[in-house]
RNA sequence: GGGCGGUUAGCUCAGUGGUAGAGCGCUACGUUCACACCGUAGAUGUCGGAGGUUCAAAUCCUCCACCGCCCACCA
């Protein structure tokens, strides 16, 4: 596919009228993509650059925080490949085990409402009553899992005959797609109750009843379970899981499209396959039972770090445990008071002299009938309350590794559904836990064991992906023991071969890691990769071991009674191997050998140790190479000095948070989100990235401002404009090649100059990751420098004729060529639709070369020359402006005495002064015109001064008072400057470039003072 | 409780020791043939507060205040 030939000379295009983004989006977008200048391959004689995405969850659409970030990995990845780089940006997506089940559990019980009405309709139920069309049906139930405990069922039936008698129904039915438990069933909905329950079972055979059901619903129905929940989220995720692509293509990303990933790719389970098996077989990996986060709301466990405290306002609650001997009782608080029913003894510091006559004393636990002891041990605080503390191993991390220490019993009394279970006694078993909590309460006051409550500020435990209360609990999970891990990923940093920018998030890191604790793997979900885990219980003992799949398994156990572990793996246990597993690794694949170690992760700070780290571990855990075929900056000699560990990326860039307008984070909930996609649909993707370019700084969060977006849009609307007038100003013979430098004008000089410092900030800008200097240098050199100064000092020329025109004509085309280069990283498609326009070389932009610093083209006399020419501009054009001067009024400029370079510089640029500011030729004279001269005002600029004839049009007092001002902000600096030249200690002390540089300023206030002062007198003259 | 950011013009933010800046907004003027998504000119600041270091502090140090983020098992 090619739109342009290969043009080194003459526009081919014009560029329309005004400037829409769509338009040029749409052109470029599949241009880029169908020719294939995205996709890498290893090139030995290149050096790679490689990023690898971080990957979205399927379930996610663009938000700012993906915009930003890959605004910034499309940057930096857009101006390494214009700088020669064998250049690949790997996308993909991820499974996001917790949200996608969410998603698809959803859908399903949405179709399982959809097909309970049809149901009902198919039966015809007899009991529906005209105008309570639903009065039958007070619960349908669907859900991951077919089983149903007896407490859910037993709830399920109390709410149906609730629900019965509310409505004065004589009949009430419970659709679930659950298998209720058949003798409850029967002892809890005789046949005279008017309860009836059709559970999975009866659905089963009601659906061999009716064949309509049948074709719509039974495929699907009869086969609920874990393989057609699984079937379902892949479906989902052939739907939609790849919509974000779309979105990264509008932003205009030039991501590798033939290598996406997925971390449920056949390709990358190897890689979690070889992962488990390595750190399960070197005993990092081992089942545990321990107190985990659990989750009531997924009826998992979740992660330490998913889980976020808040301080919620709660009560203390203060209570006595009697001595069994009747001797006393102890005092104890907890903002917990249900898991008292679990407690197996209560604490105290062995220092604590209130209690040390007292240790071994057994107490009698309240509302139970069990006893236990009171424990010495220094976790209890003596300045805490009483300085007793009640332990519950079972229910406290803390109490549980107290319970270790003392070898105390574990009661289990709140189960995984947030129910008490029996072991917390027929009284409360079944009971939700904030109801027992009451309960508890209520019994304790009764039996006058309630001291007090207090309010109290709760640190509470929130689970981050259901926004539900944690509640610690007791269970066998899989841990993975990181210290051994974390030793290297923490070398490595020390030594500086892993970088994060900003570096404050360096100390971060290694706090953390130093502070590691072992990684609950397990979820109990069925969305991801299912533990490869294998178990039997052949020979009476339950054994287990490392398999791929069930053949593996019989053989690993010599049975064939194995079954495999229920539970999948965390989400990150996948994404935490994503740099390499994503270029091939286990299987040594030539882009693994090339691109890896990657060179940039980018990503937001709240994954930090989410991801970060745990890539970090994973990257020199698995990938190890021949030291000396490495180098060492690649990572870590291994003890034997033969291998080197590998790192997985060598920055680690963390980018801003996007809050909205009043500072607060984006979220679904407050509905406060900026959708990207409106941005690019109002604004352009390339407003869009550049405005985020702008306010991509080293700072911590972005409160985000659409109004930058509409000044992004705007900056993009002056460069095709500008680009138009260049365009439009060109002949065939226009090559766009930089002219002998004899043929170049001051003007031209100097914007060479500038562009030359535009390109060496721009550059250093983006190999620091300081995006927003790199915006501002090119704004303003665009904007300012080209646009205000260039572009107006070129207009006479190209309304002249000869070799000057054509000087001008190429330099236009020169610099504004080199701009689009040096801007193409952040606005890509408005600059492809230009260079394409412009004289230019090669088939795209993209792979043009990127500009670099050329150090011929400094030029501080032109620098120097310019600024006189704009500051007597701009005196002229002030002078005009304050007394109302038409334009056309003749002129003068008179150097300084001793000032041979400005005169010339006057002289040179005479015509040009007087073009600018809209005046009659510009005349150097020798002295200033005198009071005999005519009327004139004048205004001094640096080393010079510069007038206007106004005749007797001249407004004498306005003119008086504009002199008065400024005579006025010139005392207030030359008294500055004289006060700080009139302390010895800055003269002596300070350094003397400082104070010469100082004296050279009085001397030029002075000088200005003395012409102003002149001035006056003249004015006063003819007043 | 510990750590880290931030506090500069009405707004959003640059500015790391030497004359306080940009964009937007505001005021006045402008139908000049690239651009009103524009141009020209102008007004606007005890640089959060208090001390200190220094010839010199928005910038370095100490303390304080407020806003935000991260970490933390005190029942």
């Amino acid at each position: 596919m090619t739109i342009t030939d290969d043009k080194t000379a003459a526009q081919t295009r014009e560029l329309a009228k005004t400037y829409g983004p769509k338009i040029v989006e749409e052109r470029w977008y599949p241009f880029w993509k169908a020719n294939g200048y995205f996709h890498a391959e290893p090139d030995p004689d290149r050096e790679p650059y490689c990023i690898t995405i971080p990957p979205p969850n399927i379930t996610g659409s663009l938000h700012m925080g993906h915009a930003l970030n890959n605004t910034i990995i499309d940057t930096m990845t857009r101006w390494h490949r214009m700088r020669g780089f064998c250049t690949l940006t790997l996308p993909g997506t991820d499974h996001a085990g917790i949200a996608t089940q969410a998603v698809v559990e959803r859908e399903m019980a949405r179709e399982f409402e959809r097909f309970c009405d049809r149901l009902r309709q198919a039966e015809g139920h007899p009991e529906v009553r005209a105008g309570v069309p639903r009065a039958e049906v007070v619960e349908i139930r669907w859900s991951k899992s077919p089983e149903m405990t007896p407490h859910q069922f037993r709830d399920a039936i109390q709410q149906l005959e609730k629900a019965k008698q509310a409505l004065g129904a004589p009949h009430a039915l419970l659709i679930t797609s659950h298998d209720a438990p058949p003798d409850l069933l029967r002892e809890l909905t005789p046949p005279d109750s008017g309860l009836e329950v059709w559970d999975r079972q009866k659905i089963l055979e009601l659906l061999q009843k009716h064949p309509q059901l049948e074709a719509e619903f039974g495929e699907r129905l009869r086969n609920l379970g874990r393989e057609e929940f699984i079937r379902r989220c892949w479906e989902w995720r052939e739907q939609y899981g790849t919509r974000i692509y779309l979105q990264f293509e509008k932003l205009g990303c030039s991501y590798d499209w033939e290598r996406v990933r997925f971390t449920m790719d056949p390709s990358y389970v190897d890689a979690i396959m070889e992962e488990f098996r390595q750190w399960y077989e070197r005993g990092l990996i081992y089942r545990g039972t321990r107190v985990v986060n659990w989750d009531v709301r997924l009826l998992s466990a979740v992660s330490d770090i998913e889980v976020n405290t808040e301080t919620r306002q709660g009560k203390l609650y203060h209570f006595r445990y009697p001595f069994a001997d009747g001797s006393g009782f102890i005092s104890i608080a907890t903002t917990r008071p249900e898991t008292m029913l679990g407690d197996t003894a209560v604490a105290a510091h062995p220092d604590d002299p209130r209690y040390q006559p007292l240790f071994g004393k057994t107490l009698k636990l309240p509302l139970t009938d069990r006893e236990i002891p009171l424990i010495a041990d220094t976790y209890a605080k003596p300045e805490f309350g009483s300085g007793a503390v009640k332990v519950t191993p079972a229910h406290d991390l803390d109490d549980f590794e107290a319970g270790l220490r003392h070898n105390l019993p574990q009661i289990v009394v709140i189960g995984k559904d947030g129910r008490m279970t029996e072991a917390a006694g027929p009284r409360y078993a079944g009971l939700d836990r904030f109801e027992a909590r009451k309960r508890v309460l209520e019994d304790l006051e009764a039996q006058g064991l309630l001291e007090k409550i207090e309010d109290y500020p709760i640190q509470t435990p929130i689970s981050e992906r259901s926004g539900e209360i944690i509640e610690p609990l007791l269970s066998e999970q899989w841990f993975v023991d990181m210290k051994p891990l974390a030793k290297p990923a923490i070398d490595v940093v020390h030594e500086g071969k892993i970088q994060f920018i900003p570096e404050r998030y360096k100390a971060i890191y290694l706090y953390w890691m130093e502070n590691i604790r072992p990684w609950c793997i397990s979820r109990q979900l069925w969305w991801g990769h299912r533990i490869p885990i294998w178990w039997t219980d052949e020979g009476g003992t339950k054994r287990h071991a490392f398999a791929r799949n069930r053949e593996e398994a019989i053989k690993a156990l010599g049975t064939e009674n194995v079954w495999q572990d229920e539970d999948v793996l965390d989400t990150w246990f996948s994404s935490a191997l994503w740099p390499h597993a994503t270029l091939g690794w286990p299987h040594e694949t030539a882009d693994l050998n090339y691109f890896y170690p990657t060179n940039l992760l980018s990503t937001a700070q709240e994954i930090l140790y989410l991801w970060v780290a745990r890539m970090i571990m994973t990257g020199l855990d698995f990938i190890k190479r021949p030291a000396a075929a490495t180098p060492d900056a690649d990572g870590l000699l291994e003890g034997d000095g033969q291998t080197r560990a590998i790192i997985p990326f060598r920055d680690v860039y963390i980018h801003a948070t996007v809050l909205d307008e009043q500072g607060r984070r984006m979220s679904k909930s407050l509905g406060n989100g900026v959708d990207p996609m409106d941005l690019i649909a109002e604004y352009g993707a390339d407003a869009t990235r550049f405005a985020l370019m702008q306010q991509a700084g080293k700072n911590q969060d972005i409160r985000f401002n659409a109004r930058r977006t509409e000044d992004a849009r705007n900056f993009c609307n002056k460069l095709w404009n500008a680009s138009r007038f260049v365009l439009m100003n060109l002949d065939e013979a226009t090559t766009g090649l930089l002219p002998e430098r004899e043929a170049l004008t001051v003007a031209d000089r100097w914007i060479l100059s500038r562009l030359n410092a535009t390109i060496a900030t721009v550059n250093a800008a983006l190999s620091t990751y300081d995006m927003d200097d790199a915006t501002r240098a090119l704004y303003q050199f665009l904007w300012n420098d080209f646009c205000d100064w260039y572009v107006e000092m070129a207009k006479p020329r190209l309304r002249g004729e000869g070799e000057d025109r054509a000087t001008a004509q190429n330099l236009l085309a020169f610099v504004l060529e080199t701009t689009l280069r040096l801007l193409h990283p952040m606005t890509p498609y408005i600059t492809e639709e230009i260079w394409q326009a412009l004289p230019h070389q090669g088939e795209t932009i993209m792979l043009a070369p990127y500009p670099q610093p050329q150090p011929a083209w400094d030029d501080p006399e032109a620098e120097q020359s310019m600024a006189l020419v704009i500051e007597a501009t701009r005196s002229l054009r002030n002078m005009r402006a304050e007394l109302g001067i038409a334009p056309g009024a003749r002129l003068a400029a008179a150097a300084l005495p001793g000032y041979a370079a400005v005169r010339a510089t006057l002289e040179a640029n005479a015509g040009l002064i007087a073009d600018l500011a809209r005046l009659s030729k510009l005349d150097v004279v020798k002295t200033a015109p005198t009071a005999e001269s005519g009327k004139w005002v004048g205004t001094p600029v640096e080393g010079a001064e510069v007038f206007l004839e106004i005749g007797e049009a001249l407004d004498v007092d306005k003119e008086l008072e504009r002199t008065d001002k400024e005579l006025a902000a010139v005392a207030k600096e030359i008294e500055r400057c004289e006060s700080k030249l009139g302390n010895p200690n800055f003269v002596e002390r300070a350094r003397t470039d400082i104070v010469e540089e100082e004296r050279r300023r009085l001397a030029t206030w002075q000088e200005k003072r003395a012409k102003l002062e002149e001035h006056r007198q003249m004015l006063e003259t003819w007043g």
